[in-house]
DNA sequence: ATGAAAGCGCTAACAT
DNA sequence: ATGTTAGCGCTTTCAT
């Protein structure tokens, strides 16, 4: 087994300082002015050999880990499978590494997940934070580390973040419905107090009210076990019956939803229309195709990632934070027409 | 802003040696026979202050990580996002970090990863291979760094690793479409030199010779672009009238199968009837739901870390290597029914 | 232009 | 039982 190389292994075998290797593996030859025969001698050599220096080190002694902490709702999520594969690559480019992890929406999890990457000495955050985590958040900008929030943001806390237009959405795909003829519209959604649940909450409701319609909101409690989310929708449904119109708040419930209303044997969309929000295979696949509100993965992976890596080269600056809502799209189908 | 604490803080704060605390720290308290009423009292102090060890000074100090690398196919895939989530809840449960990424099954690009995983000095690593990449785990295991391959395995490399039983899988959804009556039944899948697809089109192969059925393969070349997926398969089926069956390799041919099938206005099974690898909401959802070979995702995850865990606990122990085959079910409906 | 040396924070062998 | 000290491998200041 072969030994790792040090650079004083390097040093030794060149017979020159390590202090000069070092400058020349950081590209600070120029600067040291030294002599570019040496400079090709040793990259060559370096090469040869096959030496990388060891990144631990590198980061205890400059204070840098060349990480990002990638803290998403729940990986297995689509919306953030795709976020996070799109982030990574770009991350990987620019010579960072992700370290991530799922919050299951815990603010206990996510709290000591944020010590961990704290300890872990990451370099900058990327988070889709729950709620309740305001003070962890205050604390890593104190210590000037940079935080970037996606999907959603803490109205306390004054830090960048990437989100869409969840109120014009909702309310968007609301009059949608309502201009189809659709007067019984139901909103499903999941209980929280996060702002892109609110806004979309918020969007439904004022569609509804400029068009003299009475909300109809069912809030359910977030949950890993999907039994837990199909038996109220269920219930919800069974419970009313006039409706004729369905808008699920994410992806999740509507597909729980669309479960349900196979099992309950309703049709779409004679009996109930309906949307969601979020736009997958599971969707356009369906018959009828459902109508989706999508939502601009890349432009949101590639926004987010460009604001972190610019914080990031630029540390001293300490600009203004940017706050960068984009569009969705709906994408009207066959299961919202009369 | 408040400095961070090290041990060496402690230490003068304690009037207590550092190599007390750190003793005291790492639960070698009893050995060194260190007297509890200062265990207390170190302890106290040490939460009271909030002191936590440099990870990164313990990792250069130590040559360990308390990292698991993670490579997958590509993260955005379900298969491969939800076997991710259950293995970083597993590891973070262990005190260890997963670092991930997706290899898109690019044998250069694993190479990058595997060495950027090695400069970072993971303690283990979790792979699902692509070809080519033998030299590279021969030197991780060289260098006594424990390797777990899950969803396929490198033929030429002996190390651990966690699989489902492929060949029968395919082979019983292929019996099963026969059972049904079909005589003319298409596999498609991706062109692969992995054990896994080359497995299901054994299991293929077999059931359909055994019944004396002429075996019609369609390999298409693995791209993250759908479009070039769809285009073949749609080429292929329309080459094809006369095929009463379709066996999909894996979920992603199988919903862009779905799409095809759906855009050429194929009834299924009356024309066409249909079984995908691998079982998720589309096809659950599908009308008619689609039979499907479930994976058992839970176990797989389990067992992979398991196995992972339990080499990095015994290092010494030059254990044999464990290769684990688990079994999936084919959950029939509609799609394949005469 | 190059080298010596300090030190990032920690662990553990060794000394007492 | 507790303290002293030598590094882990690297960067960077300061001296030459």
């Amino acid at each position: 087994m072969k030994k790792k190389l040090s650079i004083n292994d390097i040093a030794k075998s060149l017979n020159v300082s390590k202090t000069t290797i070092s400058f020349i593996l950081n590209g600070k030859a120029q600067e040291m002015r030294i002599g570019e025969e040496l400079v090709d001698r040793v990259l060559k050599y370096v090469n040869e050999v096959g030496f990388k220096p060891n990144s631990i080190a590198q980061s205890l002694r400059t204070g840098k880990s060349n990480t990002i902490g990638l803290m998403v709702e729940d990986i297995s999520n689509p919306f953030f499978a795709k976020i996070a594969r799109l982030i990574e690559d770009r991350a990987y480019q620019n010579g960072y590494k992700i370290i991530y992890c799922s919050t299951n929406n815990d603010t206990k999890k996510t709290k000591d997940l944020i010590t961990m990457f704290r300890e872990r000495h990451v370099d900058g955050y990327i988070i889709a934070p729950p709620e309740g985590i305001e003070e962890d958040i205050e604390s890593l900008l104190k210590d000037n580390l940079p935080v970037v929030f996606f999907d959603r943001h803490l109205p306390k806390v004054i830090t960048d973040y990437v989100e869409i237009n969840n109120r014009f959405s909702t309310y968007n795909a609301t009059s949608h419905l309502i201009g189809e003829g659709k007067k019984n519209i139901a909103f499903i959604t999941f209980t929280s107090p996060q702002t892109q649940m609110q806004d979309r909450l918020k969007g439904y409701k004022n569609a509804m009210k400029e068009s003299g319609l009475e909300p109809l909101v069912k809030e359910i409690v977030f949950n890993q076990n999907e039994d837990l989310i199909i038996k109220p929708i269920t219930d919800f449904l069974t419970k009313h019956p006039d409706l004729d119109a369905v808008l699920f708040g994410t992806d999740h419930i509507g597909s729980c939803g669309l479960k349900v209303i196979k099992e309950m044997g309703i049709q779409i969309p004679s009996q109930l229309a309906i949307i969601s929000f979020d736009d997958y295979d599971v969707f356009k696949l369906h018959s009828p195709p459902v109508t989706a509100i999508a939502q601009p993965i890349e432009k949101i992976a590639e926004s987010v990632i460009n604001v972190l890596l610019n914080k990031l080269n630029t540390p001293l600056l300490n600009q203004q934070p940017q706050f960068i809502t984009l569009s969705t799209s709906l994408n009207i189908r066959g299961s919202s027409k009369s």
